[in-house]
DNA sequence: GTGATATTACGAAAGGTTTCGTAATAAAGT
DNA sequence: ACTTTATTACGAAACCTTTCGTAATATCAC
């Protein structure tokens, strides 16, 4: 019932990072930790919330006066969706291809290619 | 002039990719070459190809009574530009957390990951 | 040239996104 | 209770995407 090709838009992931850093808020909340530019109304944010809620991309509690929203999806879990989205349209379906233009494009740091190496390391060991 | 934000939408990724393939072709090329599923009519990838057009994703070649079309940015180029709107919006510009969640998401074969380290090497031989 | 065919141009509809103004409702202050 | 304040609900506008039908135009066959 819940899920079919739902990737949240470029506004609702806005209001999604604001619940994953945040955790459950209320529209005020949300509305002030959200990022100055663009320049969204109050209503605006509630919109949205509202809409995705209907979607199934957050939660809704009213017990209180304001609602408070929390998200129904992990950030990782949800970032695998979006991954696995654009795999499929702009990467063939490889990921490694995928992976290797990202490395091409925005080098990472020292620090952060050990941690994919190590990554790596770990995905052949369970392989064998 | 032309590099505003410019992101495909999934439709023209799907004209974008016939194209990068097979390289210029006109309207009936391209609309044989798409995916039967979903299905356009001809004049729907006609549409497509002239607002692609205004947008400069495609330039068009009228000098034949069929017209050209060609990309006008690479494959290489396009797939940067979604990797690194991803980044900014789901993964808090960081691309390396972007490469590992995709490595854990779909693992790849022994030979991609080959690949993979293969390229770390150049990275780190370069930062040298 | 006339008619058939293929292509482009145009416009519009349906649906989705994003925005916000206004109204309704609830809570709090006095 | 009444007024003020905060919140939600509703609806609409503006814009974009995707779709296609119809009209205009060019080309080709004869």
């Amino acid at each position: 019932m819940s899920n079919k090709e739902l990737k949240p838009t470029d506004a609702e992931l806005d209001v999604l990072r604001v619940l994953w850093e945040h955790g459950p808020a209320t529209v005020r909340e949300i509305h002030q930790r959200l990022p100055a530019t663009p320049h969204r109304g109050y209503t605006t944010v509630l919109k949205l919330l509202q809409i995705m809620s209907e979607k199934g991309l957050v939660r809704r509690d009213e017990s209180q006066r304001a609602h408070v929203y929390s998200v129904e999806a992990s950030m990782e879990q949800t970032q695998q969706k979006l991954l696995s989205h654009m795999m499929d349209k702009a990467f063939d379906n490889s990921m490694s291809s995928l992976v290797m233009r990202a490395l091409a494009t925005r080098p990472a740091s020292k620090e952060e290619l050990a941690e994919i190496r190590k990554l790596l390391d770990q995905i052949e060991g369970e392989s064998k």
